[in-house]
DNA sequence: GACTTTTAAGGGATATTCCCTTAAAATATT
DNA sequence: AATATTTTAAGGGAATATCCCTTAAAAGTC
């Protein structure tokens, strides 16, 4: 579902433990977002958007562009 | 709390219940929505920065650029 | 093939969502 | 400036979704 981000995750070499270590939640938890079994909040977008130095837009599929404009305060 | 898409909003002179219409939810979420009582889903964002011409990313603060990211596909 | 690491399924207590009714606030009309 | 109308928000509750736990299944390593 969320293949955008899985693909992000992998290529920095990241596992889904470390994403939930980062995110503040449960393996599990991140497990479900990548795989579209739940919705995936803002915050956490947000935060994964940071992450990743890409836009929430580029994150759900909005954008094919991945560079995000210029960050906020 | 979430005073951007209000005030885009009301910029388009449109009222609570034709946003509600729109996203096909009742003014009373939509209201919840902009005061922040809710989470906004993604869904909504999606079909908020589409009718506004701009990103979600702008929409949740993260920038400030107004203009929105090319449109996929 | 066993061992380790990584990811996902099942399930449940709890928290959140969405809408309803209604009230309050803002705006327009006479 | 009172009243009617429009617009927005509070209270509350049934239904749904969330998050995490345990455990299982894949995937990768030796």
């Amino acid at each position: 579902m969320y293949e955008r981000i899985r693909n992000m995750r992998e290529d920095r070499d990241m596992t889904q433990p470390q994403m939930a270590e980062y995110l503040r939640i449960h393996q599990t938890t991140y497990s479900d977002y990548e795989i579209g079994k739940l919705n995936i909040p803002v915050q956490i977008l947000d935060k994964i958007a940071d992450l990743f130095e890409t836009s929430i837009d580029y994150l759900v599929n909005r954008t094919d562009v991945e560079k995000p404009y210029p960050r906020k305060k």
